[in-house]
Parts: structure tokens; sequence; C-alpha cells
DNA sequence: ACCGACGGGACCGCCCGTTGTT
DNA sequence: AACAACGGGCGGTCCCGTCGGT
């Protein structure tokens, strides 16, 4: 009985950073034979196909990105403060992810261009929350008069995650860290300003 | 002969858009034989492999891509106004792209994340094209005086790269423009804040 | 224990309309999961393989049919009578078979052409039965006098049964009740033609 | 070309026995690739699938017999011969049939009982023109006045079709001739009994 | 007695690359 | 230069049987 469950969370765990790395067509159920220590019976056993188990293992790395941006938020005091600090989580993605591999959603976004719209539109909801965080965190500001009240809550949402997906991709595209500085720079001027300037 | 060389055009004008939609290993020699028209035989008759047509189809739409960019930057007089078509030229990728699919540099890179080494240099030769297209055209604003000596050229250059790739990616995601649009507002003004305030 | 033998009854109850239907090899361990109930492991302590519960769903099958069969010819009185009961017996495995799939015997001859002889012997030995069923009594209307001294029981047991496999197929193939009717209708003629002339 | 056309013809003779003898489902790839010679990568080549293939199979394999049928049909002069001499080239078939394996439409109705509707399809247009050529037959045999007004095409050709599967099948799961030289008998005799009595 | 996890293997389908032929 | 045939291999899926745990 426990042994199913524990078994199940021990494949999402190795799965997971598997399809992150080389995508969900790329990675092949060899690699998750290997990864996970289990037969291909044993995975079967577990998930009915591999796109099933690929929608699990995208599932539970969004938890993990999302455990931690949510943490950010909640661990700072100030919407300029929780805007910061997701920042730097989400950059944090560079250099220690939760999952190997990178940002699961931009990944997934851009591999599923086309084919299975099954992963899309998982891509599309993780995206929706990770966006619908910073909005919410910049409407509270406006709401408490600590950000400027003609900042649209979504045009910060689309820019700070644009920033972030672009710099992530030009430094693992290079394997250099600049790019990562240099987006955290101007994502910080970019919320503070945000701010009410209080003369 | 002629005829060669426009087989060998016609393969990588019609091949371009099927990596480019479907990703390199995602594509099939049956996608490539149904996209040209011509059997294996034929295809193999030009190429050795489908990673060598896959490079030279790459390097086909890179040339399409930077002809569009070298353009926008000749056709404008400024430093400023070079920059700004520049961004137009590049969020034009997410209605308009010369080639199916979006932007080729930002799908290879996150498809070759691991796998094949040789696409991945490509993807970094096409990319700092882009980014020294900007850079260079900011280090000559700076010169001309027309933009602030204190200007980073190469911040730049990640700045307006990672917005518009960002962006591309969450439009295309969502299928709404409304991504590419906040991000061309804010490359603009991030263009104008170069300039030196003449007072 | 007494459940033990429920639990094997049950399972052949549910098996043995499986294994006629979709064939000894077309069946596989999870349709018949699904028909009984039970699980894998709950099948495996009753029976050590596949083949020993197919064997013994056939064997149950096999009991089910001759069983009517029996009661058709222990219902009637003479030999005439009794053959006629007995086609109308056969025939009715058209419409409303004891065990869902049609004639148990048929199936398994047809399928079990080459592979699994285990199960060709016991389609054999079923197969006997019937003819014997219909050879004695042949023989026994012969002896009372009732039917032709000339008439071979054997060549009769032959007829009749081809005739009603036959026309079962041509029924089942078409979904028309005609080829039974006419099956039957002729079958009697044949039975009535044994009898002798009593001028 | 020439070559394809030829290999596909070897394919069909060479595979039509294996379907037969082994039916579509129990018959495996690795089957096909000993009958045939070739790999599965050429057989793909020529069939899009192990169904197309089968069916393929089955038309040759119905081509081969039905040319058995017609030519005993038109070898002889009038209906009564024509029945007898179509008779005797069904019963052939235990012996000597032109497909290993036995009737190909008894053993296709048989096994497609439930599963693969194309196939079945397949076997009851099959089944259809030997039923309708012994129910021409029958018909041109009243027309001439050679055979009773009374008589119903569609009955024979029932009855003798029925017949001949049914002993077919007996004598295929015993071993042993008898059963098929009975029918034969059988259906000389029902056959003779449709002419009309000249006195 | 029954369940559920698991292994190892065979299934069909498709892959890419080569070869011979036209 | 283009085609079509073909090989060998890997892909995901499902198979049956075993074994440990309840």
């Amino acid at each position: 009985m426990n042994k199913g469950i524990k078994t199940r969370a021990a494949i999402l765990e190795r799965s997971a950073p598997i399809f992150n790395t080389l995508g969900y067509a790329g990675a092949s159920l060899q690699d998750l034979v290997r990864a996970t220590g289990l037969q291909k019976g044993g995975l079967y056993n577990h998930y009915d196909s591999k796109e099933t188990l690929a929608l699990a293992a995208f599932d539970y790395a969004v938890e993990q990105f999302g455990a931690r941006y949510q943490a950010a938020v909640d661990g700072a005091d100030t919407a300029t403060n929780k805007l910061l600090a997701l920042s730097k989580a989400m950059l944090r993605n560079y250099e220690d992810p939760p999952v190997a591999g990178g940002c699961i959603v931009l990944n997934t976004a851009i591999e599923s261009d086309d084919s299975n719209p099954a992963l899309r539109e998982r891509a599309r909801v993780a995206m929706t929350k990770l966006l619908a965080l910073i909005g919410y965190t910049v409407k509270a500001g406006k709401a408490s008069g600590e950000l400027r009240s003609d900042v649209d809550p979504r045009e910060i949402a689309t820019l700070l995650v644009a920033i972030y997906e672009g710099a992530l991709m030009l430094s693992k595209l290079y394997g250099e860290r600049a790019h990562v500085q240099r987006a955290e720079r101007h994502m910080a001027a970019l919320i503070r300003s945000l701010r009410v300037v209080n003369a």
C-alpha cells in the first residue's frame, strides 16, 4: 500500500529532471528506466503511458518551482520587496534550479509548440500561476499605496517574466552568469520605478 | 550545374520551417520528404545526413532572420531609431516570422540543451551576431554623442534580446499579442532612456 | 474451505465467455482480471498459469454445452425425436448459447489449428462426445427397429454436426438467422429419412 | 519498378499461408519476416501496417480459392455436374488447399468474431461470392429445366457450404479423411435430389 | 486468500542510412 | 540526380508470471 505511493513519488522525483533536460519527446523510456531504477513493466504499473508519466512529472516540477516562488513572496514584507525576492528566486533557476534543466515552463512551452497539446495546456496553467503571483502582488502594492496607481499589473507580470525567461535562456546558451545578472539589475530598477514618489 | 544549386536552395527553403516547427529531433525524414517533394535518396544526394541538412537549414533560417534585422538597422538614421526599428523587427517574429515556427535561435537554444552540440554551437554564433548588432549600434550611438556615455552596450543587448525572446515565448504560449505589445512599449522606453539629456 | 471452491467456480463462470469470445490467445490476463473481479495474484492462487485456467474454463464450457445436449436427448422418447431435439439444442447456440461466443468446440478447433496441442486434444475429446451422443442414439434406434438397419451411425453424426457447425458459422458471420433455420429444416428431413418405411 | 511488384507478390504468396495457419493475431511480424525473407523495414515499405498486409494476403488467398471454385464450375456442363464439381473442389481443401491452413473464410470468420471488423467484412464478401456461385448455378439449372422449380437456390447454397465447412473442420480436428468423405457423399445425394424426375 | 509491485521479454511501428537501379 | 527497396535497430506498449506483503 505505502510502497506504491513511495515508488510513485520516487519515480516523479527521478524522471522530472530527465524530462526537463531532454524534453518530453527526447526522453526515452530507456532514459527513465535508467533514472528510476525500475524496468519498463514496473513503470507501467504506476503510469499508463509515457504521456501520463510526463504530465505527472510536469506537475511535480511545477510544484517545486512554484513553492520557491511562493516562499519568496511570503518571506518579504512590502510589495517592492516581494517582487525583488521573486525576481531573485526566478533567476536562481540558472545556477540552482529545484529540478535540473532550468525553467520547466519555458522548456515545455517551446517544445510543445505544435505537438502535445495536453502538455501545452499544463504549461499555460503553470505560467498563468506565475503571472498571477506577480500581478496580485502588484495589485496589493497599489491598494496599500506603496505602488503607483497608474501601474498595470499585467504589464509588470509580462515584463518580469519575459526578462527572466529570456535572460535565463541566454545564460544557459552561453554558460555565462552575466545575462541573468544584468536581468536582475534591470528587474530591480523596474520594480523600484513602480513605487510612489514620496516628495 | 545550376540545377543542383537550385535544388539545394529549394530543400533548405522547404525544410527550414519543418525543423523550426518540429525541432531537430522531432522532424523526421518522412516529414522532410513530404515537405521537399523529394525522396530520401534525393535528399541524401545533397546532404550526407539528417544532421548536415539540419545545420544547413539552420544557417539558411538564421540568414533570413538576420537579413531582416540588418535591414531594420540599415533603414534607420540615428542609433535610437535603429534600435527601435530592430525591436520592431524582432517582435514581428510573433505574427510574421521569415521562417515558420518563431525565433529559430530561441527554439534551438532550448531544444539543444544537452544533445546536439553542433547545433548548439551554431545557435551561439547566431545569437552572438544579434547581440553584437545591438551592441555595435549602441557603441556607435555613444561615439556620436547621441547616447549616454555610461551605457553598457552589452547590457542593453542582453536586455533587449531577453525581453524580446521572453515575450515572444509568452505570446506564442497563449496565442495572445498582448505580451509582445507590452514588450515593445518597454523596449522603446528603455531605448529612449539611453539618450543624452539635452537640457 | 468452501470459499475456495466457490471462488474457483466463479472464476470459471466468468472467464469461460471471455475465452470463448476472444480466443485463448486473444484473451489477456487483463481481460480475465476485469471479468472476474480478482487481481492477478488472486487468479494465480487458483490456477498455475493462463493455460491451466483456459483448460479448466474450456472444460466448464463443454460441460454447459453438453448438459443441454444430454437434456435434449433425455427429454425425448424415440430416436427420431431425440435427434430432432438434439438438432434444435445445437442450433440454439446461435441465439442463446450457454456460454457467450458460440460453439466452443468449433472456436477452439479453428483457433488451436497448430498452436496449443493441449487445448486441441480437449476439443477432440469434447467433439467425440457429441459425435458419440448422436451415434449411440442412432444405434439405439436401429436396435429398436425404429431406424433403418443400413444407416451408418457415424455418418449421421458427421453430417448433423457438420451442418450444425457450418450453419452456425454462417449465421454468426452474417448476423442472420436464415442459415441456422435452413440447417434445421434440412437436419429434420435427414433425420426423418432414417426411419424404416412401414408400408 | 518491376522489383517492387515482384516483391509484393512474393510477400503475399509467402505470408498468406502464415496468416491462414496462425490467424491474424497469432501471426507475428517475426513469423512474416521469417516466411518472406525480408526484414521488418522491408515489409513496411510495401505495406503500411500488419493489418494492411493481412488484408492483402486475405484477398490473395480468396483469389486462389475462388479460382479453383470457378474453374470447377466452368469445367462442367450441366448444373448438376457443376455443383458436384464445386463440392469436390471445396472438399479438396482438406488434403490439398491452394493456401496452407484450410478454408480461409472459415478461419477468418471464426477468428474475427469480435475483433478486426475490416477482416470480418472481407470474409463476408468472400463468403457471399461462394454462396452466390452456388446460387446462380442452381438458378441456371432451374431456368434450363434441369432442376426442380421448387428448389430455393439460397437454401442449397447454405446447405452445401455449411456441410463443407463443418466437415472440413471435423476432418482437420481429427486428421481423418472420413468426415469430408461422408460430406461429399451427402452433398452429391443432395445435389442429385434437386433434379427434375423425368418419368 | 488476495492484492499490488515488479521483471523481463515480445509485440508492432517507425526511425535513419545504404544500396542498387533507372 | 532521383527513386524505391531494404536492413538493422530503437521507440512505446502490453504481455505473462513471480514475489513480498496484508
